[in-house]
RNA sequence: CGGGGUGUAGCGCAGCCUGGUAGCGCAACUGCUUUGGGAGCAGUGGGUCGGGAGUUCGAAUCUCUCCACCCCGACCA
């Protein structure tokens, strides 16, 4: 290809809302151009690093045996309401109407569709099990899009749906994604890492993210430092503390602390760690009623592991200010468990608490020097609903847990039965019995992949494309050809041949000056850089860089091919 | 949804407080010079100052209203 042919549209100016750098070099580089918020328009520079990441995926996903198919993105209303999410989904689903009235949706996720699908086009067992894959546009109305195509409202994902009929084939066909993710991942020239994960609002059993590690990332990932134990923090599992609880040898005293609410502010006021504090969390439970959560004041509730106990609603809800002083009698930020009317569910470090200070359900004072069985009953309910942090033991009982930063890049799941159940997908089995099909699904953000390639490959030049990603392998830069017939005749003589030998070559012929040519050519990513010049042309010598280079090479122009050949690992 | 902020040329911004014929840099276009790390000089084009209403002789500037976009938060016990 040719630059005169082929704009760039490279900028020299960061756009001021941009924040990360993936979101500054895809604009820079000429990749994207914001439309509206969360919208993207896709530039031809960028279209050709997506095709080469829709083609990885398409490769590594037939290789493992998956079909590929093609579903609409606009959706009716009637199957979103058979498996109940049409009324489940909030505002993220973007709802329509067609010309006659009728209810759509853009498909924020395609369940919906491909069990519909699959109920009328499988009928036997003999046809399954099978996985279906697409590579389509969604759309979900963001509360907040925000760092370019890494959070965009549209974007495209690869999806993948298998069908079966008993839970040992779905295992088999959900090991196989696991494994073709992690081909796919690799061949990406991405550091990323499979961590087990919360099945979120799809629901089901099994699950595993694929996280590329970077510090921008917008998850929190737990990692043991021992064992190849990895988990989003919203699914790791904090073990209750080994160690006994520490004696009663405090006296129970009734403290004014006029005006300190937060644990922060207790704290500071008492002089005291925030981890001798206890936490009191008022939220909804079932039925109008209301639910006390107990933390330790240096730890953090994890909502996810709350909507999951019985008794607590879900999605996890604050109690109100109303609800709250009708519960302890006074606000938030006094509330503590001592004569407290409401059922408790205390966290494992917590119930491990001693002499520790909460509220007393009075404004302006707390209890110091509480303990449980004296003060106050014994916990009755203790179950795992912190968040873990740095240094909590992992729970494969290996080592202790680092945390660091991930973007969900690939979600893999096994659904189980939610949607063949709900919308009745069912196959006649070995015994002429109809049964319902079980299922799995398997996701990989590929615009968001692309973003994710960007943070981890990039300096202050601008991106450094992985190869499997690069829109062009080479960069082929005459310097000055306007001025030079031989140079011109030798550049059009290698474009060709480097053409003929199979590489995907960017011919800079535009008339601009050589510093001009570096900079764009090293912003866009292009891994491998020759350039031509009369002084080296004297020689029969042109000069080859790898973005990742800091010097040049001279090599003699007979055998650049060769060259980039092994370079390229061609 | 709550809080904060910003809308002026394609991009980045000044001008607004204190009302009086809309500016700077980059980009674009033309010409000349230059040519191994985003050139120099000269010139040219380009703006419903986010939309609407109001105050005023006169509004980018003051008032009201609507819209768009950005940031932070949605853990307060």
């Amino acid at each position: 290809m040719r630059t005169s042919q082929f704009p760039l549209n490279t900028v020299k100016e960061t756009p001021s809302d941009a924040e990360i750098i993936s979101h500054q070099l895809t604009i820079r580089a000429g990749l994207v151009r914001k439309l509206a918020a969360g919208l993207y328009n896709w530039l031809p520079l960028g279209v050709r690093v997506l095709q080469k990441a829709q083609q990885i995926v398409r490769e590594e996903m037939n290789d493992a045996g998956a079909l590929e198919v093609l579903m609409p993105v606009v959706q009716p209303s009637e199957l979103w309401q058979e498996s109940g999410r049409w009324e489940q989904y909030g505002p993220e689903l973007a709802r329509l109407h067609d010309r006659h009235g009728r209810e759509f949706c853009l498909g924020p996720t395609h369940e919906e569709i491909i069990t519909e699908l699959a109920r009328n086009e499988i009928k036997s067992y003999k046809q399954l099990p099978i996985n279906y894959y697409q590579i389509q546009t969604k759309f979900r109305d963001e509360i907040r899009p925000r760092f370019g195509i890494m959070r965009s409202r549209e974007f495209i994902m690869k999806d993948a749906y298998s069908f079966h009929l008993s839970d040992e084939s779905l295992q088999e066909t959900y090991d196989r994604m696991f494994q073709a993710y992690n081909n796919i991942f690799t061949r990406l020239g991405l550091n990323f890492r499979p961590v087990l994960a919360d099945t979120g609002s799809i629901g089901g059993n099994a699950s595993h993210e694929f996280h590329v590690l970077a510090d921008s990332g917008e998850d929190a990932i737990a990692f043991s430092t021992e064992s190849q134990y990895a988990a989003n923090v919203e699914k790791a599992e904090a073990l209750a503390p080994t160690e006994q609880r520490a004696d009663a040898n405090q006296t129970l005293e009734k403290v004014a602390t006029p005006n300190q609410r937060s644990i922060e502010e207790i704290s500071n006021f008492l002089n005291v760690t925030t981890a001798q504090c206890l936490k009191t969390l008022l939220v909804k439970g079932d039925d109008d009623t209301v639910v006390a959560l107990l933390l330790c004041g240096h730890h953090s509730l994890n909502d996810i592991k709350a909507e999951k106990l019985d008794g607590v609603a879900s999605p996890l809800t604050m109690a109100s200010d109303a609800d709250i002083s009708q519960a302890a009698g006074c606000d938030a930020g006094y509330i503590g468990p001592i004569n407290l009317g409401v059922p408790m569910i205390v966290d494992r470090s917590a119930a491990k608490m001693a002499n520790f200070i909460c509220g007393a359900n009075e404004n302006d004072m707390h209890y110091t020097g509480v303990n449980w069985g004296r003060d106050l009953a014994e916990p009755t309910r203790i179950e795992d609903i912190r968040q873990v942090v740095e240094g909590d033991a992992s729970p494969d009982g290996k080592g202790t847990l680092t945390i660091a930063r991930g973007i969900e890049v690939g979600h893999i799941f096994q659904l189980g039965t939610k949607y063949s159940e709900a919308m009745n997908a069912s196959v006649l089995n070995e015994n002429g019995k109809n049964q319902i099909m079980t299922m799995g699904c398997y996701g990989i953000g590929i615009t968001r992949v692309i973003a994710a390639a960007i943070e981890q490959n990039h300096d202050d030049k601008g991106i450094i494309w992985p190869p499997a990603l690069a829109p062009f392998q080479i960069a082929l830069l005459p310097m000055n050809m306007h001025k030079s017939e031989r140079l011109k005749t030798a550049a059009e003589k290698l474009y060709i041949e480097l053409k003929d030998a199979g590489f995907d070559v960017l011919f800079d012929d535009r008339k601009v000056r050589p510093g001009f040519m570096f900079s764009d050519m090293e912003l866009i990513g292009i891994p491998h850089r020759i350039v031509l010049g009369d002084r080296g042309l004297d020689n029969g010598m042109v000069e080859y860089r790898a973005r990742t280079d800091s010097d040049n090479q001279d090599i003699p122009l007979d055998q650049v091919i060769a060259h980039l050949k092994a370079a390229t690992h061609q």
